[in-house]
DNA sequence: GCCGTTTTCGGCCCGACTGTTTTCAGTCG
């Protein structure tokens, strides 16, 4: 189900995890690795390429380049299979807990015939961790802490990855005979983070629901069928997700829409409201209790009208005061798509990038943007191997290819900076001043305390030269926490010094995440929501973004990256600043 | 396994931190 490259990607990157299990050689991992990559984020279907054009993806050589070849063609790879064969499955499933590896998976699989999850958390109650070696008195919590947190999730997939799935169902769907509307509901819907099942709606007349739900189960990507019935379908999918099928009758569409899309708090408010109006809001439409008679609601808009309420938007559905707004009139105007004219926080293949600048621009260009940023990072993260040179070298780049695109897009230089421990970032102050936007971002030191996170975070904002504050909590979903902060002083500070903080759009980060920028918003602070791509296909990572700022309910006005670029311009200088 | 204005072999992403050790392997960004 998944799109040829992202299977491509995941395929590589499995043959990479193989080798450094089984311990070979660690560049030909890394090579797997920068080919899985640079396939995930190439912006052309690799299903679609001859071996020559795959060679010309960079990191992907003559061996590489036959092995996706033979996988596109009969689905399989001889030697991937053959690696695979060594290494069961599970002990893979290791690396994916915080602090085990490669080697330490192994080391658990070899001496104590560890194969999953599951047989490790066993190991590890049973005290038989203690005699390996390479695993002290700290291993034990280590791991148990890292199960906890992977298992928080919930086995949840990420918002990213739920909405593609989404997508491809209905469009696997509308095409069926007899379907008069299909979209997606529940969580998908309301843009959560995280998506435990996908909910996908059909109106249909009940004779042709029999068809729809044979034509559902036989979609591309389904492992197992759960249920199946005429109302009502659930499948799973090979990788274990759940997605649950509804047919409904057409005159039900709003009232059906409505009900599944949630969430379930949201729902009993608003079933409250229709009982005190003398009215039944069920799934199935919207009815008068003394009567029985179904009112007309055809749509959502019509169902929201019967209870005198405005349209609800979705990513407002969660019972955190989205009714009583509507109620009183004061629902936000959100931050759309539409209304960004730029994007402040992108890479290239300077540092670790997949694109060219040239290429990011001209992407940039084609979604129309008024102005971009490219913001590659800074010396302080060794890895990169960022010089003074190599950045004032791009800014030529930056500005001979500005001229190029005139007024049609601005290019503005900038940098994602380091937050040291101590709040400082790299560089000093005169250099700094070179750039048009400077994002800062904590990359290390995840560990300090909360006194000495907030410390570092306020003293980053203080800085006149810092524009940005990059996804401000550094969490990643299901796979770390974010820092220990004390918000509430951050955001007064970004406030403050007019310090923006960042709404990143990656799906493993929406950083902040909406509970937070509900909070910062009180505060006063202005925000930009960033894609922090790292290739062309990831500059889409900006709806998923949008989605968290509308969560967090803001406007367009509190978005930075929203207004003109004369005002934007104002904003980056001062007042205050330089 | 990839790559090349150091070019067809010999490099390749470097440094910090953690928890383990007793001088350093493994993990991470």
């Amino acid at each position: 189900m998944a799109r040829p490259n992202e299977e491509v990607e995941a395929l590589l990157q499995e043959y990479a995890d193989l080798l450094a299990i089984s311990g070979g050689d660690a560049f030909k991992q890394r090579a797997y690795e920068r080919a899985a990559r640079a396939i995930g984020g190439y912006p052309q279907d690799v299903s679609k390429l001859d071996a020559k054009a795959l060679k010309g993806i960079p990191g992907v050589g003559k061996s590489i380049a036959d092995k996706i070849a033979e996988y596109l063609s009969t689905g399989h790879v001889a030697a991937i299979d053959e690696t695979r064969s060594t290494v069961p499955p599970g002990v893979r499933e290791l690396m994916t807990i915080p602090t085990l590896g490669p080697k330490r998976a192994m080391t658990l699989y070899r001496e104590l015939d560890v194969a999953s999850v599951d047989d490790l958390v066993t190991a590890v109650h049973e005290d038989r961790l203690g005699r390996l070696k390479g695993f002290g008195p700290k291993a034990a919590d280590n791991i148990l802490h890292g199960v906890e947190l992977m298992r928080a999730a919930g086995g949840r997939i990420l918002l990213g990855e739920a909405l593609r799935i989404a997508e491809e169902t209905v469009s696997g769907l509308v095409a069926a005979t007899g379907v008069e509307r299909c979209e997606y509901a529940g969580s998908v819907r309301r843009m959560k983070e995280t998506i435990g099942d996908i909910d996908v709606l059909v109106a249909a007349r009940d004779e042709d629901a029999e068809a729809i739900m044979r034509a559902f189960t036989e979609l591309p990507g389904t492992a197992e069928i759960i249920v199946h019935g005429r109302k009502k379908t659930s499948v799973r999918t090979a990788k274990g997700l759940q997605i649950d099928l509804r047919v409904l009758p057409p005159v039900s569409w709003g009232a059906g829409l409505q009900y599944f899309t949630g969430s379930q708090p949201h729902n009993i408010r608003t079933r409250s409201i229709a009982v005190r109006k003398g009215l039944k809001l069920s799934e199935y439409g919207i009815f008068d209790t003394e009567t029985g008679e179904q009112l007309h609601a055809g749509t959502e808009e019509e169902v929201y009208g019967r209870l005198d309420l405005p349209w609800i938007p979705p990513t407002l559905r969660e019972d955190r005061g989205e009714v009583d707004a509507a109620l009183r009139g004061e629902l936000p105007d959100l931050v759309t798509q539409d209304d960004i004219r730029g994007d402040l926080h992108t890479h290239t293949d300077l540092t670790d990038g997949l694109a060219t600048l040239e290429q990011m621009a001209e992407a940039a260009a084609a979604r129309g943007y008024a102005y971009y940023a490219v913001t590659d990072h800074a010396p302080e993260l060794r890895m990169q191997r960022m010089t003074s040179e190599k950045m004032l070298a791009q800014r030529d780049r930056v500005r001979a290819l500005a001229d190029r695109y005139g007024r049609r897009l601005r290019l503005l230089h900038g940098t994602e900076l380091n937050i040291d421990p101590e709040g400082e970032v790299d560089w000093p102050a005169d250099f700094l001043a070179g750039f048009d936007v400077c994002v800062a971002s904590v990359h290390s030191h995840f560990g300090l305390d909360r006194a000495a996170q907030t410390r570092r975070l306020i003293r980053a904002a203080e800085n006149p030269h810092v524009n940005i504050i990059g996804h401000p909590t550094t969490r990643k979903l299901g796979k770390r926490a974010g820092i220990d902060v004390d918000l509430d002083a951050f955001f007064a500070a970004c406030a403050r010094t007019g310090t923006a903080v960042e709404v990143n759009g990656h799906p493993e980060r929406l950083d902040l995440r909406d509970e937070h920028i509900l909070l910062a918003r009180r505060h006063g602070v202005r925000f930009a929501i960033d894609s922090d791509a790292h290739a062309v296909s990831e500059l889409d990572n900006l709806r998923f973004g949008v989605a968290t700022a509308q969560r967090g309910w803001l406007t367009a006005d509190e978005v930075i990256n929203t207004w003109p670029l004369t005002r934007l311009r104002k904003f980056l200088r001062g007042p205050g600043r330089r």
